[in-house]
DNA sequence: CAGAATTTGTGCGTATGTATG
DNA sequence: TCATACATACGCACAAATTCT
């Protein structure tokens, strides 16, 4: 393993191996190789190799028994969120048989930035927008968070209408938005900020896969900005073509 | 700033001022917060603001001058890149002004893993296949890493043709495939290995954007499988709906 | 069943990296 | 720049649980 940069090495190792485990280069209930080979292999002291085990443990991926070995506990499979005209988080989550969960965790109004008046087609005068967080959660796990913006004159009860009905499909209806397509879709990958990382119950510097997208009304005009960020280790976009 | 394991304050703090300046948070030429401010911002010491500028300075996005402040040397538009049934590497980057390039790293002939003859479609006793590792290159800049396979019966010399033309397209319709297009196209995220690393030029650690994608001929039979890992700090995929 | 070999668990000393003031 | 504290990584040794012979 190459020598550092602000990344320690225990981390590193412990995210190859969950990607690893994710490939299914071990099955679930499989073992994986011993200490003594992972440090060869990696070309680090066991100690960091138990290091990064240990993380992955305290997650809940593997499990160590003296004089046994260190096995795989849980490969969860990756969710899968297409990415098309027309997909909505709680369609996406049942289709795959999971329990969806939306849950405000912030809202607010506030002036639009310059890129959110010329993405929403903003008007003069009319700059105010409603700003709602929402955390996703399938089967009780954190699987994305969002900041979804609406201009406000337009959509004045927002935040009062997602708070009663817990979906921003109907929140929309409620202002006479009958459908809605999303236009475009921008998907770009960082590590994750503190604050992510706790909604989210991801491991500081652990990736995350960020989506921003416009939906529109029939009649093309735009009603939402979104910007998606997805644990990186709990799900996959996928795109059909 | 959270206190966290694993990853290093002034790596943490130089990915954010690296995503703001992308993000457009200061211009071009524009000056950044003092280091104080700064230091306070992040609730950190001077010290460690002063480790994450450095850093973006020897990668040429910072320049700091003593008694003036630190200023924003380059922000590199981030070449965006369409997800679609028809995308070629080669026209999106020219269509976007600049020089494109790919280059040959790596080939070989294998026996197929077992995702990949599930994904190839490939029949008993033909389950040998052509790895080809191209490099992709934009006005100097590496932007991509791509591992390809192909069916060895069908395309036997397709890395010979890669090799003379530098193009897959090429190197396909020279096996008599007119035309292909792109069927599925998956995507993830996670942290660039230490190959990635310095193929990509990246800092260890820096996370890259995955995308796996089939090919198919106009018959609808797989030609291609391509696991592309792109610079996530340099490029942008998008999804027109 | 005994004893050897294997594998994880633990302790200590040292050197270097990270962060503060 | 210096001093201090803590985290990271290494190397060595040995203990404890399990498996193999």
């Amino acid at each position: 393993m190459e020598r550092t940069a602000g990344v320690a090495l225990w981390r590193q190792i412990a995210e190859r191996l969950r990607t690893d485990i994710r490939n299914g280069t071990w099955k679930e209930g499989g073992k994986l190789p011993t200490e003594q080979v992972l440090s060869a292999r990696f070309g680090v002291n066991r100690h960091t190799i138990r290091r990064a085990i240990s993380e992955l443990s305290a997650q809940g991926l593997l499990s160590s028994r003296q004089g046994r070995g260190t096995f795989v506990e849980n490969a969860p499979s990756p969710l899968t969120y297409p990415i098309g005209p027309r997909t909505r988080f709680s369609e996406i989550i049942s289709r795959q048989s999971r329990e969806p969960g939306g849950r405000l965790i912030g809202s607010g109004r506030e002036a639009a930035q310059p890129w959110l008046v010329e993405k929403l087609r903003l008007s003069l005068g009319q700059e105010a927008v409603h700003r709602l967080e929402v955390l996703h959660v399938a089967d009780g796990i954190a699987v994305s968070l969002s900041t979804n913006w609406f201009p406000a004159h337009r959509f004045p009860d927002l935040v009062s209408r997602y708070a009663e009905t817990g979906s921003i499909t109907k929140a929309l209806a409620a202002h006479g938005v009958a459908d809605y397509i999303r236009k475009k879709t921008e998907i770009s990958a960082r590590l994750a900020e503190p604050e992510e990382s706790r909604w989210l119950q991801l491991a500081e510097g652990a990736p995350v896969l960020v989506t921003d997208l416009v939906n529109v009304d029939e009649a093309g005009t735009p009603v939402q900005v979104s910007r998606t960020r997805f644990a990186a280790d709990r799900i996959q976009l996928t795109v059909e073509n």
